[in-house]
DNA sequence: AGCACGATTAACT
DNA sequence: GTTAATCGTGCTC
């Protein structure tokens, strides 16, 4: 038996808080032409279902928003400010559309890889947003819907450190500056602490 | 068909 | 602290 596991469907077939709080300390894998890229996951948001004013399902189901209405443990990525991809993980039950945002890791595997594509930025500014993570991992619209729980999947989540929560930080999520309350405020933020 | 804006980042002042 | 970059999506006309 290998010392790590690869989280399987039913981690994610939970309540997306729960989701997103026990993400944080497990290990993000990509495999990138048969390299491992990883890292320690240290932020996520929750976005849970239609009347979250903050998720993308606001709008009900969409093309974007299918895979989100789909079985849990499949990526939902998608493109944003013209410029930049997000990488979220499908949760809950099938028809009900929620996922988790991975907002920031700690490189842990391929640094070399991850350092020439965050070329010229110090490390810390390597992998701490998400859409730096998916510059340096190189994650795009081509995962959009791939399964993580999948066989040969080169996307996925290991079971890493287990993180106490006196060492998690939660508290409101980033960026929604037009959503409404209560869901501004919600704290559906995660964070470890350093 | 047109429009406003975004779960952001990087480069400014 | 402020702002440009840059385009898919969803909403309005």
């Amino acid at each position: 038996m290998s010392k790590y596991q690869r989280l399987q469907r039913s981690f994610y077939n939970r309540n997306t808080i729960s989701v997103a709080r026990d993400l944080i300390g497990h290990t993000l894998v990509r495999i990138d032409n048969g390299v491992r890229i990883a890292g320690i996951i240290t932020e996520t948001e929750a976005y849970k279902g239609e009347e979250d004013l903050a998720c993308h399902a606001r709008a009900g189901r969409t093309k974007r928003t299918a895979v989100m209405y789909g079985p849990p443990g499949h990526a939902y990525v998608y493109f944003t400010y013209g410029m930049h991809w997000m990488l979220n993980f499908v949760t809950e039950m099938e028809n009900y559309p929620a996922a988790v945002l991975i907002r920031g890791i700690s490189p842990s595997e391929g640094i070399e890889i991850i350092s020439e594509r965050r070329k010229g930025r110090q490390r810390s500014e390597w992998t701490n947003g998400p859409a730096k993570i998916c510059q340096a991992l190189e994650i795009n619209g081509k995962f959009h819907g791939s399964d993580l729980c999948a066989l040969d999947a080169e996307l996925f989540v290991e079971t890493g450190i287990i993180v106490p929560d006196s060492d998690v930080t939660k508290g409101p999520r980033v960026g929604l500056n037009t959503v409404p309350e209560p869901w501004k405020s919600m704290p559906w933020r995660f964070l470890m602490k350093v």
